[in-house]
DNA sequence: CGCATATCCTGACTGC
DNA sequence: TGCAGTCAGGATATGC
């Protein structure tokens, strides 16, 4: 469940480790984890390429390559992207693409659940972004959000509280742990209307995502018990161990003397403290 | 238009 | 123990 902190966590090692090689070659295997154009065009793009820079947008990772193309990588639910140092290293299963640097290592994608994929296209941006991810909206971390901001984009919405900071052309990050583990930081249940907050509750919110978002970026992100999210490295993150609701229903809740209950919220598994949460 | 729901997929878990 | 069934969720397509 890579969300803003994990996919962050990967650019840097990417900055650290990618930036500055050479695409010597291309494998794809599997049919779904590029999709939106050929295999074969994919493979003719990237050969070649020298790796420029490493940006991000809410979940997505935009690689910038010395011709003003973007490779474009998102995770999906459970998208790893490994480096490799030492080609010999067998290949985990699930291991759909494989990308070869020209220093012997290895950019490896491997997906089990294959909702992630990879793309070239040929422009970018100013920002380094192309225009596939125009729709996206205001990235909590690289952008900064005011509640000034936030407030007008909740405004006038009657969709859950929870449902809006998803909403990917709202607030570009945020998913389903990192909505739970906000909304509990700000003390707003995830049922609430989004467009009800008054001005008090907006400024909680807006700091509970800047705060939320920042610590688990530091602690470089969420490695849940089945989760299969790790770092380019292949290590996990530890902010799973500062979970305060999600995952934990009918355990004590860290505030009050409350239990933490979990409700469907827009299709969703909500975790909450019903006693601390209004 | 805004919002809800079904869909894709595999591994982990549940219950008999 | 084993096996069938359920659940999980990000983005997108479709329905109301």
């Amino acid at each position: 469940v890579p969300e803003l902190p994990e996919v962050e966590t990967v650019r840097r090692g990417l900055e650290a480790s990618v930036v500055g090689r050479t695409i010597t070659g291309v494998t794809v295997t599997g049919k779904r984890s590029v999709r939106r154009q050929s295999p074969a065009l994919l493979r003719a793009r990237l050969r070649g390429r020298r790796v420029e820079r490493a940006h991000r947008k809410g979940k997505y990772l935009a690689l910038g390559l010395d011709d003003g193309s973007t490779l474009v990588v998102h995770l999906g639910m459970s998208g790893q992207l490994l480096h490799v140092a030492d080609r010999s290293v067998a290949l985990a299963p699930h291991t759909h693409v494989v990308i070869r640097l020209d220093d012997g290592s290895e950019l490896r994608f491997v997906d089990p659940r294959t909702f992630g994929e990879m793309f070239v296209t040929p422009a970018a941006g100013d920002d380094g972004l192309p225009p596939e991810l125009g729709a996206l909206g205001v990235d909590p971390l690289a952008d900064g959000l005011t509640s000034r901001r936030l407030a007008s984009l909740l405004a006038g919405r009657r969709t859950p509280l929870k449902s809006a900071l998803m909403n990917q052309e709202l607030i570009a990050g945020i998913g389903n742990i990192y909505a739970d583990e906000i909304l509990f930081r700000a003390r707003l249940r995830p049922d609430r209307p989004a467009g009800s907050l008054d001005e008090p509750e907006t400024r909680r919110l807006a700091s509970a995502i800047r705060r939320t978002l920042a610590e688990a970026v530091e602690a470089r992100g969420s490695t849940l018990r089945d989760a299969r999210y790790r770092d380019l490295a292949g290590e996990a993150g530890s902010f799973q161990l500062r979970h305060a609701v999600y995952g934990r229903e009918g355990e004590r809740c860290r505030r009050c003397p409350g239990t933490v209950t979990r409700r469907r919220i827009g299709g969703r598994s909500a975790f909450f403290c019903e006693g601390c949460q209004f």
